[in-house]
DNA sequence: ACCTGAACACCGTTCAAGT
DNA sequence: ACCTGAACACCGTTCAAGT
């Protein structure tokens, strides 16, 4: 097995479990047993459990805003933009009841080493800003900063919903809030 | 000191711990020390975290439901719950940047033990069932399947203003996706 | 009734040592 | 370059022992 196979494998397990527990059920000792190497070697290519925090949400935020660009570049990503975006969030939860792992990092917020903490905000700062462009493309002559402020609000119902879908275990909680944001007009 | 006062001063402790930090990080040597006994007196009064953890979230619940039947019996609360029940949400990130204490145990959900879980549940339909209850008021011949579905949305994504607040560590995020819910007619 | 010290298996981290 | 064993100070929990 090369070196990048390990620290992909590292990343891997360790992903899966921030998104089950959170940052701070993460642990280098668990990791080393399901990747197959001693928690001493997990520190060799993550030297402090803060670097790997981070490396695992910068990560996570390049797949998102990848898989969002996609969307921006669809001819018709105006009529279903809503749809595609809340099913990023929705499947998590149908994957052993897993959140978003910024959401659960911002949970612990106050736990987290610093460099963690900047890629949560950028996470958040990601989707406010891909929302704002879909936003202004349905909307080209509201105003900015209403655009930006409906931004958020989308991205933290959305948040909210997953939350307290996980917290009772139950889909369906997550899907009923998105159809009544849906019907109050905050989700066009 | 008597028994009750240590009973209470681990509770305090610990309740300020969780709002800061979350469940997992709630430590029985951390919440000894600044109540001046030793963890494993703490085992006494409570013997496992989970105890401690579902004693914390009952009481939380009392407190808030003994909170919101009192402005249910406001005469002209039908104008001013939405202040006061966002105001609720919007305290704990006023003292430290904390968080409500359901929210952030169901972000921690598959780590909490059945008996916190449990709790958390309480937490969340005690304010769907109050929120339900204002809306009827608010429109007495509404379906009553719809305003399940409004009260559960408005709790998601209060809890999610409040989350992603936090995430960022700036109030303002709060108040602004609060402002855009009531926008949309999401928050009457 | 309430508290404690000591032990147990865990944790992240460090580091000298192996290959 | 990559991995390991051993040590450190932490954690929740248990329990016999103190008052």
């Amino acid at each position: 097995m090369s070196t990048n196979d390990t620290r992909e494998a590292i990343m891997d397990a360790a992903r899966l479990m921030v998104q089950a527990n959170g940052y701070n059920a993460l642990s280098f000792r668990e990791v080393a047993k399901a990747v197959g190497v001693k928690s001493a070697s997990v520190h060799y290519h993550f030297p402090t459990k803060g670097d790997l925090g981070a490396a695992l949400a910068r990560r996570y935020t390049e797949e998102l805003t990848g898989y969002l660009g996609g969307l921006l570049a669809l001819p018709d990503s105006g009529e279903r933009w809503a749809q595609y975006y809340t099913d990023v969030f929705r499947s998590p939860l149908l994957n052993d009841n897993r959140m978003c792992m910024a959401g659960i990092m911002a949970a612990e917020h106050s736990d987290l080493p610093s460099e963690v903490r900047l890629e949560v905000n950028r996470f958040i700062d990601a989707n406010v800003e891909w929302l704002a462009a879909v936003l202004s493309k349905r909307a080209p002559k509201a105003d900015a900063a209403l655009i930006q402020r409906q931004a958020l609000a989308i991205f933290a119902a959305i948040e909210g919903a997953q939350l307290i879908a996980r917290g009772r275990g139950d889909i369906a909680a997550f899907d009923q809030s998105v159809e009544a944001y849906r019907v109050a007009g905050l989700l066009p």
